[in-house]
DNA sequence: AAAATAGTTGAATAAACATTCAACTATTAA
DNA sequence: TTAATAGTTGAATGTTTATTCAACTATTTT
């Protein structure tokens, strides 16, 4: 880019280096879709969520027991879940059945555990 | 636990799936740190910072220009993401250089690139 | 020692978001 | 067809959090 385009005026800034990150650097779409990933898992509650759903689905009632949080809370959050493709569902009768929806996320969430576990 | 601690008068409820969900469950700390762990990653400023940062270390400056945000802004971005051990820095000179702490935050980046590609 | 530069920090503002409540829909049972 | 049950949803509330601004520190240059 041209240098007065440059945000910052200091005389520290290293051009070269800029222009290899911005080369680097995911297009926008990709890095959003890559943040909202993570700030989706990002959250106590969903986080508790999906480590309820690890081994075998589980309908409605039974998340807000294992969370000790209202049925509603938990609907609210199996939605942003199932919007961003984390989790799907089945009804069953009068019952809904939430499960994980892709080994991605286990894989993901079962590599973050083992690295909390080495820090 | 007893049923009378159930949060849900539902008659839908799977006591030996909730229990089983209770015994498997990270205990609240980690659960903390795995969600916390997202959470860092899980904003664009932060994840593009972190890619800036993939292949070589930067000054703030640098990392302002790439992102096309103050230097403020950026520096406490880089402030959480240092709390949270996510990247290290040293000095030299009047610069502060930054740069990933850890091969597990770029494992984890990269594994997550690859699986928005398969979406 | 004074001026300039690179970066940090606290307070203020605004935006994003989780939870609650109450009303609602869908399904089954009576 | 009415009542009961499981779950969803929109609005309101309070909390968290990203960015800006201005003042600050640390380091180097003059």
């Amino acid at each position: 880019m041209p240098k007065n385009e440059y945000i910052c005026d200091c005389n520290a800034v290293h051009y070269d280096a800029i222009e290899r990150a911005l080369k680097s650097m995911p297009d926008d779409e990709q890095l959003c879709r890559v943040a909202n990933f993570h700030k989706i898992i990002g959250d106590n509650t969903r986080c508790k969520i999906l480590f309820a759903l690890f081994s075998e689905e589980m309908c409605v009632c039974d998340i807000a027991n294992v969370l000790s949080m209202s049925k509603s809370s938990v609907s609210h959050q199996l939605s942003k879940l199932r919007e961003f493709g984390v989790v799907k569902c089945r009804r069953e009768g009068k019952e809904v059945y939430y499960s994980l929806d892709d080994d991605h996320v286990s894989s993901v969430l079962k590599l973050t555990l083992t690295h909390i576990e080495h820090k």
